[in-house]
DNA sequence: AATAATAGTTACTTTATGTAAGTAAGTGTA
DNA sequence: TACACTTACTTACATAAAGTAACTATTATT
């Protein structure tokens, strides 16, 4: 299986959005910068996955990363423009879930 | 790593979206009411996810599952209204992807 | 020197996905 | 009757991704 009929600028979208965690990352940082481990714990991530996540939506232009050099140093992440541009995509879906997720369905 | 600060049915929305290929299948269904081999080459994956995608998809009541005792007998998947509901949220993604994926990122 | 804190990394296990071949049911063909 | 054909799967096995827990580097404090 190979070749889809599906517009390729969309099926790059989808699947950075589809690989696990990204959506939630990009979500907690719309509340605004965070460092490494308050996402982690928002999120509930491992800290390798997480580490591999913030390497790839760095380097696809999502997030930045800068180094506040205090002691120990800590690491800010914060959305870029592009990053940041993805909210709307991430209200949907949180309306989305308002509408049609039922609480009672929700696994714990 | 387990308990996040993030609503827990945003994050099932979440989870629901970011199954891999599941977007794409139900991007794919936005068009239309479609047998399981159109899927599968239209959004060119593998029979046997799309399998699972599938049963995963109509218990979460998001599609329908037509047997048609035609011959060879077919079977027609379509959204149901659950799922049709979530073409703002792929449609808010579609128009992401050609505002800021450059064609020439595009990896074939 | 030992301890602490942040942001990772490493080694190893478990789970998810990909691939290719195989199955079931119903029809058509030799 | 036997065999091939089609659709919609399933199965067995291989590879890739994610989870877990322990470990590292850096700088500072006790």
């Amino acid at each position: 299986m190979e070749k889809s009929v599906i517009c390729p600028r969309f099926e790059k979208a989808i699947s950075l959005l589809s690989q696990r965690w990204t959506a939630l990352v990009i979500y907690q940082l719309l509340q605004g910068p965070q460092r490494f481990s308050e996402i982690q714990t928002s999120v509930g991530i491992s800290g390798k996955v997480l580490s591999d996540r913030l390497k790839d939506l760095e380097q696809q232009g999502i997030i930045n990363r800068k180094v506040i050099p205090e002691t120990p140093v800590m690491i800010e992440y914060s959305l870029t423009e592009k990053g940041a541009s993805l909210e709307p995509i991430l209200r949907e879906i949180e309306k989305w879930s308002q509408c049609w997720i039922l609480p009672e369905n929700v696994e714990n």
